[in-house]
DNA sequence: ATTTGTCATAAGCTGTACTTATTCCTGCGA
DNA sequence: TCGCAGGAATAAGTACAGCTTATGACAAAT
């Protein structure tokens, strides 16, 4: 096993340039025996000799020249270490591993990657989209760094930020646009059309309506939203959507979207990561830069409604 | 100015690998409270952390992970100098400058060169051919390592080695093949040929003939051993050749050589160099190679010319 | 012969990096 | 809910690596 240090090296590289101990003693801050007896000890180590002592001259060997190239190319090696880590200190670097469900996906993902592209450059940004108990697990597991979930999660191991709250709208056929926006416990006797098990969503406008998730449910399930929308759009029935997607989703469909009455319903979309997570700064910070996001776009979208 | 150490590294690359402290302490041989202490060195250096601690298990940052494949490049690269020492260890490595007279270079450099290149693969050896003051001079400077010269040299700071021995023989016309070979004595009343001022061969060749070299010389002065046979052959007069020029040089030349009576001049040939040379060793036996590449050469020679 | 430049050696001190023992935290099982 | 156990951090003590200053050795220059 090599026991070559650091120092021994970094003494090396300076007797190297100066060859002469007591300058490159100096230059190292420290006494010429003290570099001596190094230098000497990196030759023991190594079973050679670096250095040639002539009686009023040094001189590298043959092989302490080619020494000296190779630790040159070590040292630095070593710095960049240094300069790496400090700039990663402040600012995301690296890979950065967000898990986000499919419900906030489509709409919230293009605007903040967009923004932490600009923010964080040199950020390598994976994105994980898949329903929330696959999302906890594998932040349990580090193989993402923080998710994107409906609040609350609740699991002592994570910290959770709410990033907004979202509103939920009544999606309907757009002849029935006129007509006035049910009680939340009338919606149970409409054909309202939800997300396949398993989605948060679901369940949440499942708990709207007065109706456990538990309980069998016999409307038409959706693998998504926009789906779900085009079927309200051919007389279906009615759903439900987040805020969030109603710009996006309702866009190219002959539906009408209404809110429903105080309290209206909502969900709060929140962020979470591991306790432990060295990132924690950073991903409070990355938080709040989202929960900005989420609501320029949210008064975004409203003023495109009301034109 | 970093201060990171290469146990530091070390532990943190077992650390990596084994993702838990306990056991890489162990596969360091030392404790675990040794490590963790290195470690979070390491991190406060470093200014960041590497290691995510869970309760249960550790695991490492994405900083961590780009860190890791970095060290573990440096890790190598440092072993890889133990191992470049331990090659170098017996047998040149790298560069050989040797320097040698030009009343030699031509006939023993063929073969010595061929056997270095054999015996030693992987040295460049560079040659320099000049006069003996320069090369001590050069080889006190640290610009050549050794010299083949002849001997004695006489600088206390040099080893020299004998390499073996050569005599001097005639060359005269070949018409005069059939004369008795005169004494050393009577050679300077003849017309003898010699190389220009500075060659050592030349004072060799003036001392047996009892001639001080620093007595003014009027005969005609050559540049190379060549052009003296060539003088020779053309009838100018007669030359010394060192024995080992003979096959060599006076194969297209119409003169004929003979040896001297009893006690025949001679020269001893050797080698040198700095005592301080940490090459010393590897230089020694070098010389012995050259001595027994040189009498091996005589002997073809002799067996030659006996043809 | 003396001085000077330069590196090696000596002796003593200090702080680093180990050791073992203990504490703290957290997840797990009764 | 409470120990209990796994696993890392902390604490206290110790040994030695590596520094310092002082001195020696040696060759080169004067």
């Amino acid at each position: 096993m090599t026991n070559i240090t650091f120092k021994q090296l970094r003494y090396f590289e300076s007797l190297a340039r100066h060859t002469h101990f007591g300058r490159a003693a100096d230059a190292c801050a420290i006494s010429q025996p003290a570099l001596s007896m190094q230098i000497k000890e990196l030759e023991d180590e190594l079973g050679t000799t670096l250095i040639e002592r002539g009686a009023r001259q040094i001189r590298l060997t043959n092989f302490g020249e080619a020494f000296a190239l190779r630790v040159r190319d070590i040292l630095r090696s070593v710095d960049e270490l240094g300069e790496l880590a400090r700039a990663s200190q402040d600012g995301l670097v690296g890979r950065l591993r967000i898990g986000i469900i499919p419900t906030i996906a489509p709409y919230l993902l293009p605007t903040i990657i967009g923004k932490l592209n600009h923010v964080y450059k040199d950020l390598d940004i994976h994105v994980r989209e898949t329903l929330t108990p696959k999302l906890i697990q594998e932040l349990a597991d580090g193989r993402i760094d923080t998710a994107i979930v409906a609040l609350p999660v609740s699991e002592p191991s994570f910290t959770e930020v709410a990033l907004f709250e979202e509103n939920f709208m009544l999606v309907r056929s757009s002849k029935d646009a006129n007509k006035p926006v049910p009680e939340s416990e009338l919606l149970h006797e409409m054909r309202l059309l939800l997300l396949e098990e398993g989605h948060c969503f679901r369940d949440q406008a499942l708990s709207f309506c007065g109706v456990p998730s538990a309980r069998p449910w016999e409307g038409l399930d959706g693998s998504s939203l926009s789906t779900l929308v085009q079927m309200v759009g051919v007389g279906l029935g009615v759903t439900l959507l987040p805020e969030m997607a109603v710009a996006v989703e309702t866009r190219s469909a002959s539906v009408s979207v209404a809110s429903f009455k105080e309290p209206q319903p909502s969900r709060t979309i929140g962020m979470i990561w591991r306790k432990t997570s060295p990132l924690a700064a950073q991903l409070l910070r990355l938080s709040e830069l989202i929960g900005q996001s989420a609501i320029v776009l949210r008064n975004e979208h409203e003023q495109a409604s009301r034109n």
